[in-house]
DNA sequence: CGCAGATATCGATGTCTGTCAATATAGATC
DNA sequence: GATCTATATTGACAGACATCGATATCTGCG
């Protein structure tokens, strides 16, 4: 895990960019936003991150997730790991049992640079990678 | 609207979706959706299509657009007839040039699965995993 | 401690994909 | 028709990816 702190998340790019169709994409922010869309880019991913926001809190258990799909159980968990470590889904573990968040952020984030409608303010968005100024 | 699912091409399914937050997607229609995104994941794709948006009228030649990239004119093509034959871009031929021109309703569409029209709930904002309160 | 259940990691494998060089096609011009 | 320019197609290949079975890790419980 040792990323260079002055490098963006494919997240945090994310809020940085016009939309699409307001300017060109430079190169390397399309090198940090391609990932993020390629980890959405997948049926068996796409439903899992539904039924994860749809879920009430916008978090659902590992084992509710299992079920829905014909897949082994380490493929989910491949797949929960993809969202996860993209920043689409927050991980928490509490018991036995591992709870994934949808992070509605990213997904608005996503939506704006797609669709370019900007529903975040300014304030919002936070460039700061890592260490913060306080 | 009321189609049969497999008739839908990928943009068609998009437009009878729910955004990903309201209630899970159903199998079929991840499978149509995906490769939209699919098509969306990848940086050169990316540039590409915004700019042809971003170019007055929405709409470039692929004369314009070779230029920006390092890559082989025959990888150009392949990614423009990627993002052609699934709807996100117009081909049109006048003359000895080919344009291609951003199809707006298919980028709307796919924002509004992945974001969806509504406000973005509560205190999910942050982008810093960290400090925070408390 | 030892067991059982939930989830993650590992290693292998078949498939998909981005890229290029070579070549083909189409339109314009001479 | 010959030729030049713009774009597309083909075939090949290396790297990425989804999936699985086996196995490891973690946690609660008796």
């Amino acid at each position: 895990m040792s990323k260079l702190l002055t490098e963006l998340t494919p997240t945090q790019t994310l809020a940085c960019c016009s939309p699409l169709r307001e300017e060109p994409l430079a190169s390397d922010q399309a090198e940090r936003i391609a990932p993020l869309l390629k980890a959405l880019a997948d049926p068996v991913r796409l439903r899992l991150l539904s039924l994860v926001a749809s879920h009430p809190d916008g978090e659902a258990c590992v084992c509710d997730l299992a079920g829905a799909f014909d897949l082994s159980q380490p493929t989910i968990s491949h797949h929960l790991k993809v969202l996860h470590q993209i920043g689409l889904l927050d991980r928490s573990k509490r018991g036995i049992w591992v709870y994934y968040k949808a992070r509605s952020t990213a997904l608005a984030d996503v939506a704006a640079l797609i669709g370019g409608s900007a529903p975040l303010p300014d304030t919002q968005r936070s460039l700061t990678p890592g260490g913060r100024t306080a």
